[in-house]
DNA sequence: AGCACGCCGACT
DNA sequence: GTCGGCGTGCTC
């Protein structure tokens, strides 16, 4: 009594979904349908699968074994659902089992996990506040959105400090009133109890919160409360996309330009464009945020994809902070003629020290702003020269505190000797500088001062976190030392004063994206300036050694938009993305020369597969080339980028490259990154 | 991912 | 002589 066949992707890196056997007691049983969880034999053990489709035939080199039971306490996934799920790893290159287990339950033991958690609640409780009177600006953007409900993707390009949150706010408004659900994407950097607090304070107990600071139970219960309904509103990092609601009714994707909505590991995907495919299955909006959109984002605003609303002025007409730039190449040279300050450490121009000093009397606060932690980026030998490496990564070991070496890249560290390890001689000093010296060196010059420094090692927990957004929110805090963690979304009302120590950091980086990163990291930690102080400005002070570098220029006279015709112009003579798609396959393995010779017959490979098919004749191949960070965790990578001006031929194009991967030698592990953004 | 098989170093 | 290290390979 043979029962039906079915095709079941199976939590396994398998490329295809497996044949199953619905056993005959199985037959009738209402969630014997696609998008059901089932589990099934494979191998020597069992795993959760999800149906994918019946009538497969029961041919093949296997003997097929039968499903062993319909896992009931989990509701079917809801066909789009489903849908999006198989596009995302037809897209993505990636085994649709690797996929389909994303949206499991953080917990896997479902039954047991439907117990409430014991400790306190985790998405805020806070007292609801009425709701402030929309800024026209606001109010157009707003009404523009709700205006149609099916499906839309539209861009909320807003200034630093106009007021985007209030008009998220309001959508959800909209949307918890018909009764429909929502996903709120947030990079996890900015994901702050400021910022969950915010939205509790209007949408109350429809709020829930996924972050990784918490527990595999208490994400499982944020997780069954959002699937059940009894939550509306997912508030989460990329990964809050993999909860399947049923009655999803809008999607926001805040700081949409953010490069941490792409996942560089395992599954590549990228949240935002992953948000407007979803969107589009469940035929609701999704809205973009962003006060610097990315330029694939206002690509597709400028060609009509997406809807643009702008907003370009902040709430209670609060200016714009105003922009100054130090010319540290000057400053150098003032050094050597005009009247020294031997008091002031090397990195510290006058005019930064002047307007430090001056909010410091005014009782107002500051921030420093240094894309680098550490005491120092390295160290050298002042007699022949020598920098400590890493062993195990091509990168140079970061100085911490007075004698601690520390690899950035993988876990490797060692205490620095007094004499140099090479020549035995020279007394190696710090070379550059991060915000551990800075911290230092303003604890120096303004004595009693309290200085936060907030990097990933001051905060490692969100309690951390937590502590050190308290203590600046009540005034104990005059100085605020910090990396990227500060650039984000935070919002403190005696912040008046911002000043970025190095920012030609951010752009000789070996990317064609740098440009484009630079101007979004130096707007956004501008944006943090001034953003409560309605009769006078805040300030920005940027120190570089490359005043007019474009990224700088613009930033200085906040004209998103002329940066963006700049960049654009010079991304379409390249031919670079948003003009082209890319793909980056990345070779990698222990054995430099097996990995290169790999890496070459993966190329001979793609160049006859484009000589063969017309279609593939405007795919351009790149490479291959030892990535920029060549050797890490004693893994030697090389890196093949493909490049095409169409998706979806560009997408076959790879899939066939990786179709059979027999020839790829053992100890050699190949890759794909669609739109990949990390080429390092 | 698991889970086995398989072939080389230090131990009762 | 075995215990066990984790490299390699397979799963309907």
């Amino acid at each position: 009594m043979s029962g039906s066949f079915w095709k079941v992707a199976v939590e396994a890196p398998l490329p295809e979904p497996l044949t199953y056997e619905a056993p005959s007691q199985l037959e009738g049983h209402p969630l014997l349908k696609r998008g059901s969880t089932v589990r099934v034999p494979l191998g020597k053990r069992t795993a959760l699968g999800v149906l994918i489709s019946d009538g497969a035939d029961g041919e093949g080199p296997f003997k097929i074994r039968e499903i062993s039971e319909i896992v009931a306490s989990r509701p079917p996934l809801p066909e789009p659902y489903l849908q999006w799920l198989e596009w995302v790893a037809k897209y993505y290159i990636h085994p649709i089992g690797n996929v389909i287990e994303s949206v499991f339950p953080p917990l896997g033991k479902a039954e047991n996990a439907r117990q409430k958690s014991r400790k306190g609640p985790v998405a805020p409780v806070v007292a609801r506040i009425a709701p402030p009177e929309l800024t026209d600006e606001q109010r157009v953007v707003v009404d523009g959105i709700l205006a149609d409900r099916g499906f839309g993707a539209h861009l909320v390009h807003g200034v630093t400090g106009s007021g985007k949150t209030e008009v998220y706010i309001r959508l959800l408004e909209d949307l918890i009133a018909r009764d429909k659900q929502a996903l709120v994407l947030v990079p996890e950097i900015s994901l702050t109890p400021q910022l969950t607090q915010r939205f509790a304070m209007r949408l109350g107990d429809a709020v829930a919160v996924i972050h990784s600071g918490l527990t595999p139970r208490e994400k499982t219960d944020q997780w069954w409360a959002m699937v059940e309904g009894r939550k509306r509103v997912l508030i989460g990092a990329r990964s809050a996309l993999f909860c399947p609601v049923e009655n999803l009714g809008l999607i926001i994707i805040d700081e949409e330009h953010e490069g941490s909505f792409k996942q560089d590991e395992k599954l590549k995907y990228h949240a935002r464009d992953s948000a407007v495919v979803l969107a589009k299955l469940y035929d609701c909006p999704v809205v973009l945020g962003s006060a610097t959109p990315s330029l694939e984002t206002w690509g597709n605003a400028k060609n009509g994809r997406y809807r643009l609303h702008e907003m370009k002025k902040r709430v209670e007409d609060r200016p714009m902070p105003t922009v100054e730039v130090i010319d540290l190449r000057a400053e150098r040279d003032d050094r050597k003629t005009s009247e020294p300050r031997p008091d002031l450490p090397f990195w510290l121009s006058g005019g930064l020290h002047d307007a430090l000093k001056e909010t410091l009397l005014a009782g107002k606060q500051s921030a420093l702003f240094l894309n680098r932690r550490g005491v120092a980026q390295s160290v050298v030998c002042p007699a022949c020269g020598h920098t400590p490496q890493c062993p195990n990564c091509e990168v140079s070991l970061t100085l911490h505190g007075k004698n601690h070496l520390l690899c950035h890249y993988c876990d490797f560290h060692r205490t620095l000797g007094p004499v140099c390890g090479d020549c035995k001689e020279g007394e190696p000093k710090p070379l550059g500088l991060g915000t551990e010296l800075v911290e230092n060196d303003l604890l120096r010059l303004f004595p009693g001062a309290k200085v936060a420094r907030m990097d990933r090692d001051e905060i490692t927990t969100r309690e951390d976190l937590e502590a050190a957004i308290a203590d600046i929110e009540a005034g104990a805090v005059d100085f605020i030392v910090g990396t990227q963690m500060i650039a984000k979304g935070l919002d403190f009302p005696d912040l008046i004063l911002v000043g970025l120590v190095m920012a030609d950091v951010a752009f000789n980086l070996p990317d064609f994206r740098a440009s484009e990163r630079a101007f979004q990291l130096l707007t956004q930690v501008a944006g943090r300036s001034g953003r409560h102080v309605s009769d006078v400005p805040g300030r920005v002070i940027i120190q570089t050694y490359n005043p007019d570098h474009p990224s700088i220029a613009f930033t200085r006279a906040h004209d998103y938009d002329g940066f963006a015709r700049f960049e654009m112009s010079c991304r379409e003579q390249l031919r670079y993305p948003p003009f082209s798609r890319m793909g980056a396959f990345r070779v990698q393995g222990l054995d430099l020369d097996k990995v290169k010779r790999a890496a070459d017959a993966l190329k001979a490979r793609a160049e006859r597969l484009l000589a063969r098919q017309i279609a593939y004749q405007r795919i351009d191949l790149l490479g291959p080339a030892p990535c920029p960070l060549a050797k890490l965790r004693n893994n030697f990578r090389f890196q093949f980028l493909v490049k095409g001006p169409d998706a979806a031929n560009l997408g076959r194009f790879c899939r066939q490259l990786l179709a059979d991967g027999d020839w790829i030698p053992s100890g050699v592990k190949i890759s794909i990154d669609m739109d990949a953004i990390n080429l390092i």
